[in-house]
DNA sequence: GGTGATCTGTAAACTAGGTAGACATTTCTG
DNA sequence: CAGAAATGTCTACCTAGTTTACAGATCACC
């Protein structure tokens, strides 16, 4: 029996406290995200409707127009919000390898590609691909941009030996190798994650070491 | 460097999925609850007001009182929710030590003891007594008969052979007592949680092993 | 004890966000 | 080609929250 003196003292957590009004709007969003996720889970982006995804979010069509505009806007959205997803468990991948980057690395970019060959999304996004991958690809700006800031200021800030201008080198060519291996796989995860480990491994070790790795 | 083949298969978790209108409406009471926990940080329950906590919540005064009606009310289900609180991290304090029942009750208690010496509403509530202790003691029948329910049923889906009877007693009492000494405080929190955990260990350990500890 | 300030609780008019239904247009499907 | 179903837009409508106002209670202070 220990004594439980050393109880966590936030056991009970306290939320954000947000102002309800924007609170309910991210809520409405999150929702119709949540909602096309789950149309995803069976169907392939082609065969799931804007009807159908405002039927399973408890709305009405009218609603997700009003907030969306279009079918394009929100497949747009709803790619952006599952990247930042993504962003957050690579960040959690890389915080179990504080001391090693380059394990970290390896371990982040597994962790990505095993979701990415798992998730319902990118699967349902890559099979019904005539319509959503360009949005990822080709017109895919916002998201490599969003992304790869959301990632350049992960490693900053974990490893602040790191100079700015790498670290968002490395973070831009990672998030395009992802977007890349997600929609075209190649061999298994791990070994796909061990060979760009490899290759990045130098990169960052001199990324860390000294002032500078490159130009 | 470990391969991240294990990778967590639900790393990225998916929501609920409620629909948006149920949701919205949990939503604001939560922010309403959030709020006055927030506003009892610093001042006595009688001194906080119905318009600062719906202005702390970015809400008017009206939707305040068209959901809950009169400041009672209002108090009343945040005492609730609150005790929903602590039931809810009693039970992952009780998930720390399936093994050995008494000492989850140990911890249990004595999670609940600290964290009600420490969190600032039921301070607040202590202090500011004139209007919000009755709620939790004298009127508080329904508080002890939720929270009773909930820790009732947190007992036996966790140990299964012990008889529904039984845990409802041990509930119940148990609860009584948290509210006692919330209320009215008695040395520390971890002497006090083991002397619960001396008194109502040979119950336990009856209520385990037999069919039955009483009546 | 009276006076002003503040808070509770209620009412009524107003606004905005979501709903319901219809409709033109496009796109699949047989 | 014909029918079915989906997108995108429009309109009338309804509900939930806002705003302002006011009567009654309570408290603080002179």
């Amino acid at each position: 029996m220990s004594a439980p003196s050393a109880v966590a003292p936030s056991a009970v957590a306290d939320r954000e406290r947000t102002p309800y009004a924007i609170a309910a709007r991210e809520l409405l969003r999150d929702t119709l995200f949540d909602a096309a996720r789950h149309e995803l889970a069976s169907r392939r982006w082609n065969e799931v409707t804007m009807a159908g995804i405002a039927a399973t979010a408890g709305v009405s069509r009218q609603t997700l127009y009003k907030e969306f505009g279009s079918r394009e806007h929100f497949a747009q959205a709803l790619i952006l919000r599952e990247a930042d997803r993504f962003v957050t468990a690579v960040e959690g991948a890389m915080d179990a390898h504080l001391d090693d980057p380059t394990a970290a690395l390896l371990a982040a970019f597994g962790l990505f590609l095993t979701v990415a060959s798992e998730d319902p999304l990118v699967r349902a996004a890559i099979a019904g691909a005539d319509e959503m991958l360009p949005l990822v690809t080709t017109q895919g700006q916002s998201l490599v941009e969003r992304s790869s800031e959301r990632l350049h200021s992960a490693i900053v800030s974990r490893w602040p030996q790191v100079r700015s201008r790498d670290a968002a080198l490395l973070a831009e060519c990672l998030v395009r190798l992802a977007i890349s291996y997600a929609t075209l796989p190649a061999g298994p995860a791990g070994t796909t994650a061990s060979s760009i480990a490899d290759l990045f491994g130098p990169y960052i070790e001199r990324a860390l070491s000294s002032g500078g790795a490159g130009g």
